[in-house]
DNA sequence: AGAGTGCGTTCATCTACTGAACTCACTCGG
DNA sequence: CCGAGTGAGTTCAGTAGATGAACGCACTCT
């Protein structure tokens, strides 16, 4: 399928789209909430197809999502990592998980919930702005230039 | 492309997915932002292929995330509006863009910024724990069995 | 009458994802 | 030392989603 490609974009939200616009792309970063994994147990959890997922982690390497690590020589054998950036990446994973849990599953809702490692509390997340703490409106939200800094704008013209 | 479907998987971050992992779904709904949108006006500023607006508007449609509205009879015209469905998924869209601005830009970061509606504020968001309002610790997750109320468990054995 | 607008549909082309089979390097059990 | 097993891919034919350009149609405006 030709598809545009949106890595070049202005927009915050396409280059992220770009990013994980992949077929499976996400599902494959949430097998790493557990830790490191490997190629035959990620293909074998996921059912996926064994290129699809190749060319996945590649990809994911590639942008610094996830790190390949040898973790025996002989014969090479590799253990692929979540990086910082991958980590930060859940934050859009959890938010996705809450916007499913509230509108993709009938009145029972999913089998499945987020919970604290330790003490097994269900955990909920939500999306607030960081200055005050306080949820997001969307309606009060748009879209706007960044501010540019001074020097940008001094003229070529003396 | 045969493409595995997740609109049924246990997972909601695979239902999200699948919702949202059709080419320009997000950033169709990136539009919405401003307000109603019609068919000729996306098309305009997306570029997008007239085809594949059709089908993306359809499927938002039939997903509730997307409500289409007579503007005039004479000939029939239409508007897209947001639904509460469509608005919760700006919750995801914002998290997308946090992300893509903190991690797909270079040093400059991008030209455009969410800003507050009235007051021009620039906006970050947060994901935080719901019920503390703390950030989340990624690594202090985990997936479990959702809580099953005790009715359900009730035998149908006398 | 002719141009313009809004909202599509159709079609050929391109290419991403799928599944199954195959490869290759090594290890292990007997 | 032989044959089965494992880990991490690659190859390949088949399928179907995305693309751009062209076409259709109902109406309005001048």
């Amino acid at each position: 399928m030709k598809r545009t490609r949106f890595d070049d974009n202005p927009c915050p939200i396409a280059r992220t789209t770009d990013l994980m616009g992949d077929w499976w792309t996400p599902i494959v970063m949430r097998e790493f909430l557990v830790g490191p994994r490997r190629f035959e147990q990620l293909q074998k959890r996921l059912e996926v197809s064994r290129a699809t997922l190749t060319q996945r982690l590649e990809r994911l390497v590639e942008e610094g999502m996830l790190e390949k690590r040898e973790y025996q020589p002989h014969p090479p054998r590799f253990e692929y990592h979540m990086t910082a950036k991958g980590l930060a990446f859940w934050d859009v994973l959890a938010v996705m998980w809450r916007f499913g849990e509230d509108w993709l599953f009938g009145e029972e809702g999913p089998m499945v919930a987020l919970k604290d490692r330790e003490s097994g509390r269900r955990i909920k997340v939500a999306v607030v702005d960081e200055a005050t703490g306080e949820p997001l409106d969307m309606r009060a939200l748009r879209m706007g230039r960044a501010v540019v800094p001074p020097s940008v704008v001094v003229t070529t013209d003396a």
